[in-house]
DNA sequence: CGCTAGATGAGA
DNA sequence: CTCATCTAGCGA
């Protein structure tokens, strides 16, 4: 099945993480629906590595949308990000859980874990569970290779909005998105803003 | 349950 | 020095 093209990620970053959420990742045997998501902006918004980092400054500018942006967290965590530009602004797409669906077994082997739930709850076990690593960093998620995203298949979804996890600059911000009620998420939603779609 | 410490590497 | 994390281990 044919993936989302680049024009998915050639709108507003804000609207662009909303809509990623019932999406589905496949990552070679693997995939999930993505559950959570959080947006990142590279203009005025601290907690974005383009606030402080050139280098990411620079991959903003030379890739297209869609283009997948990988770092190393505390050492020891891949994070897949997807850049979003085009629109009036432009910004990152943390994927941050996903709710399992195909080639369990081999993520529960990569992760080392039986519990379903929480096999892809948060940003480095998913990356785990999935094998991403800093390889795939600069390529696209839109040339429909083995790793793509599928559309959402329901128009009906609930979306959440609270604030992001685990930041301390420009931390009131409302930027994550999460399925309403879903059990595979990383944190529980604390403090919802706005329900969505 | 909840809370905390510590592992570990890249960028600035 | 910081950092968009995770887990084991501890105490209640």
């Amino acid at each position: 099945m044919k993936g989302l093209s680049q024009d998915f990620f050639a709108t507003d970053p804000l609207e662009c993480a909303q809509h990623l959420i019932g999406t589905t990742l496949i990552w070679g045997r693997c995939s999930g629906v993505v559950v959570e998501s959080e947006a990142y902006l590279t203009e005025n918004d601290e907690a974005c590595h383009t606030f402080k980092r050139a280098s990411t400054r620079d991959f903003v500018a030379r890739n297209e949308p869609g283009a997948i942006y990988i770092y190393l967290n505390y050492g020891m965590h891949w994070m897949l990000n997807l850049l979003v530009k085009g629109g009036s602004r432009s910004g990152l797409i943390l994927i941050r859980a996903l709710e399992p669906k195909t080639g369990i077994g081999l993520m529960k082997a990569r992760r080392g874990k039986e519990i379903l739930r929480g096999l892809c709850s948060g940003p480095g076990k998913l990356t785990q569970a999935l094998d991403i690593t800093n390889r795939y960093h600069e390529m696209s998620i839109c040339d429909d290779s083995r790793c793509r995203l599928l559309p959402c298949r329901t128009e009906e979804i609930a979306v959440v909005a609270d604030t992001r996890i685990g930041i301390t600059r420009s931390a009131d911000f409302p930027w994550r998105f999460t399925l309403a009620e879903s059990p595979f998420v990383s944190v529980r939603v604390r403090n919802a803003k706005a329900r969505l779609r």
